[in-house]
Parts: C-alpha cells; sequence; structure tokens
DNA sequence: ATTTCCACTTGACCTAGATCAAAGGAGCCG
DNA sequence: CGGCTCCTTTGATCTAGGTCAAGTGGAAAT
C-alpha cells in the first residue's frame, strides 16, 4: 500500500482505499468528481425511492442500512465505517434505507461521471468487485451471529466489531486496539437491538452483565471502555 | 435478455447470465476456457484451505456454503441454485466451506484464463460486479429473516425460496411457479436447521405444521408439494 | 432549581423454541 | 424377509429471551 498524502481537506477520497490502488492520474480524475458532505445523526441519506444520485465512502461517522417491512419491524442489515462505501454504481440499492448512525463525513462521487469513470478505468472496477466480495463475506459473517450465537454472544460480538472498526480511519493503516481506550457506541439500545435481532430490555441486561463481571465499563450510555478484551472475545463465541 | 442456443452441451456456458451480456466474439473465448463437472451430494467442493482453481457457475443442483466455527457449530450462509455463481476471482472464499447439497452440475472456468479475461474484457467484470451486489442484497435478505422471524415464518421462507429458485434453470427465463408443482428439497432436515438457525425438532414440527393445515403435502423426505402458495406467502411474512 | 420527557434499566412474568428422550420409517445388507 | 442403522417425527420438559410494567436518570425546557 503507497504512501499518500491527504491532498485535499475538501473530499479526501486520496485516503481511500478506492484511490490508493490506482496510478496518479487516474487519482486525479477520481478527485475531480468528489466531493465531501455532512450529515447530521438520524439524516436519512437515501430511503429507497428513487436512485441516489452518488455513491460514497465513509469518512468519519457510522452509517446504518435498514432492511424495513411495511409493519414496522426493522433489521440493520449492515454498519458503514470509516473506509467502506455505501451505494451501488449501475445500479440501485433495492429496498435498503441508508441513515446516519451518528454525525458523518461523505466523499461522495456523484453518479454518472463515477460510472463513466468506473468504465474507463477497469483498475477502478476492479477494486470495487474486491470490496463488494468484502462486503459480502462480512455479511455472511454476521448470519452466523444472528443464525447461531446467544444473546450474550451476539452482544459481545457487536461490542468487539464496534471497537475494532472504530480505531480504523480512512488513509491510516488499522490501528491496534489498544485496551482501556474509550469508544463511541454508534447506536442505541433500540438500534442495537435491531441490529442483533434482539429485545432492548436484552440488550440492557446483557451490557449490564458485562459490566458486573468487570468485562467493560459504561461512559454514559453512548460510550464504554474495554477492560478485558480476551474475555469479551471468548464471550462473543459463546464460550463462558 | 438474448436468445441464446445451446451450442454446447459441453459446458453450457452460453447459457449462462456471464454470457448472455457478451458480444459473440468474447463468448467464444469465455467457452473456451470454460468446462463442465459433476458433483455427487456430500462432495465437498473447496473446504477453505488452499485457493480453489476454478471460478464455476450452478448448472444444476444446489451447492451449499458452510462457514463453520472449531466447536463445530456451523451455519449455512447461502445456497447457490441453477445460475447462480460460486467463487471469487482475484481473491479467495475465506473460511467459507463449498459442497455439494445435491448432486450438482458445475460450468467452470479456469482461475488464471478466467482473471486473464476479466482483465481482457471489462464488461465481463461489470456483469460479475453486478452479480455480486445481487449476492450481497440477497445476503441481506436473508439476515431479514435469521435475525427477525418466527420459527414457522423460517420455514415458511426457506419454502417459498426454494420452489421460486428450484423452478428457474440456466438459460431459460425465471418460470412462473406452478402450485401444485412438485419440487426436490435440496437439504436435510438438520441441513436446514443449519441454514434457518433452529434445531430440527422445530424444522421437523413446523413442517407437521404446515401439514396439517393443508398449505402443503409431502412427498417422500425430500420432496413436497405447495397447495397454497397465498398462505404460505403469508406465513412467511409472519402473518397468520 | 424544578419539571418534563425520553431513553434506558430493572423486575416479574410467560411463551417460543431448545433440549432430552423415546418412538417411528426408510434404505441397506445379509 | 428380518435386522440394522440412520434420519425423522413426536412427546415431555426446561430455559433463554420476549413481553409487560414499573422505576431511574440525564438532558433540555421552564
Amino acid at each position: 500500500m503507497g504512501v499518500h498524502i491527504n491532498a485535499c481537506n475538501k473530499c479526501e477520497i486520496r485516503d481511500t482505499a478506492l484511490c490508493s490502488a490506482l496510478p496518479e492520474v487516474e487519482a486525479d480524475r477520481l478527485h475531480k468528481i468528489a466531493y465531501r458532505r455532512h450529515y447530521p445523526q438520524g439524516k436519512v441519506i437515501f430511503d429507497g425511492g428513487e436512485e441516489p444520485e452518488s455513491f460514497a465512502i465513509v469518512i468519519s461517522g457510522v452509517v446504518k442500512l435498514v432492511r424495513t417491512k411495511r409493519d414496522g419491524r426493522q433489521q440493520i442489515v449492515g454498519l458503514q465505517f470509516s473506509s467502506d462505501f455505501v451505494g451501488r454504481p449501475f445500479g440501485d440499492l433495492g429496498s435498503l434505507m441508508v441513515e446516519a448512525a451518528t454525525d458523518i463525513e461523505l466523499c461522495c462521487l456523484t453518479r454518472k461521471p463515477f460510472e463513466n469513470l468506473l468504465q474507463q478505468h477497469p483498475i477502478l472496477e476492479r477494486v470495487l468487485l474486491q470490496r463488494t466480495f468484502d462486503e459480502l463475506d462480512a455479511a455472511r459473517q454476521w448470519m452466523f451471529v444472528l443464525g447461531r450465537l446467544s444473546a450474550r454472544a451476539k452482544v459481545a460480538s457487536f461490542l468487539q466489531h464496534v471497537v475494532e472498526r472504530s480505531h480504523r480511519v480512512v488513509g491510516k493503516d488499522p490501528v491496534t486496539v489498544c485496551p482501556q481506550q474509550q469508544f463511541e457506541l454508534p447506536l442505541s439500545r433500540t438500534e442495537t437491538g435491531d441490529y442483533l435481532g434482539l429485545a432492548i430490555e436484552t440488550i440492557s441486561r446483557q451490557i449490564a452483565q458485562l459490566k458486573t463481571e468487570g468485562i467493560i465499563e459504561t461512559v454514559g450510555l453512548r460510550a464504554m471502555r474495554v477492560l478485558d478484551f480476551p474475555r469479551l472475545q471468548a464471550w462473543a463465541e459463546n464460550e463462558g
């Protein structure tokens, strides 16, 4: 992976994986159609109606992908962290709703120009293909969590996942997780329930339990600290 | 979608979506590196060790994608039916195990030549990208089933899915589901449990229930007939 | 400061589905 | 044909987690 200087605080696309694979000239073209955009927590970015007008890479914050049934029940089918992408070139997102779980910064690529670039530069498309396969892997990983783990293991898996992803930043190599380090929870209890397929009371109880066992420590409602990472991991695997 | 004559019963790749998007000349090149292969039910096609030597499209039968944990618990994270693909060019499948759920025919594309073709013909890569996004959508759809549905709704969803996919055949446009039509169950009860995140006894009871309500009719252990498709669909949505 | 509101927590139940255990049934072999 | 094995069904419990209801606490409004 090449070293990149963040040449532009307007879009920061040079720091993304999409860009880092590219030769300088093509990176420039990508840069020309990129712009940065901020959304406040809770803002719906795309709601399944019309085609979204752009493709985006998450710079900071967390985006949630939600699938809703008419009766109101919803399942969060994905969380996109810093450096993940959102959108589907040459197609639409289906019935997916995209929402800012926290305040977020996106690096947006206007749809048409981005599709043109993809067509002209196969290497770009290659990178996108690989990332899409990675997403698919992650989705399948999560299917295991939903289908086979106990409530406690689900909660532990979730916390582990958030810790690991929160400390990774666009343009930086993955940061080793520093224990004791505080991190933000991107989801409310209700949302966490929708992500894990659990009732909110269950989430609450499991977190309480992890606290009394000295594995985690909460800092207000939306942040916590992991005191015993190995033990958290053990729980995430259903051993206890 | 263009009309294609199955020019080759040796590989049948001309019938696949991968090929149907291509101009004649490139379709020929694809055809040259394709070969057909048969696997008996239960055969492990790829077990997560070394890189698979090829990419494949399912011609007939059902392939299951399994994620296993060291303690033996496993989750079936995907079923690939006729016309679906299996594999990941330019990368590996991760910890996924691929197994023939029924007797299957695959149209295989040797890895290296296929990757070369992909590099030379961006249109091919485009098609693959779209199919990968489709897979991702399907995986997320399934996450909803796993996370939010009751046992009965899971079983109904599963049956519905199998019916719909079973009647679609490589090279043919989707066949409208004909009620009363018999279809094969690609999975044993145990496997169904691993797919739905349920105990096998629960599967058995739910199927029994659907039978006594006159919604389905079993034909031996590995086949059945849907008598009341609308009501099956209603169950799949948790209404009943 | 005090009220209000809302998200979270905690407690007391209760059901869906897991688990355990005991029959069926179907294919296979002698 | 009978006996064996393996898978499935059915029955009887048990329990994790859902549901319902009553607090609690922190932030914004008054």
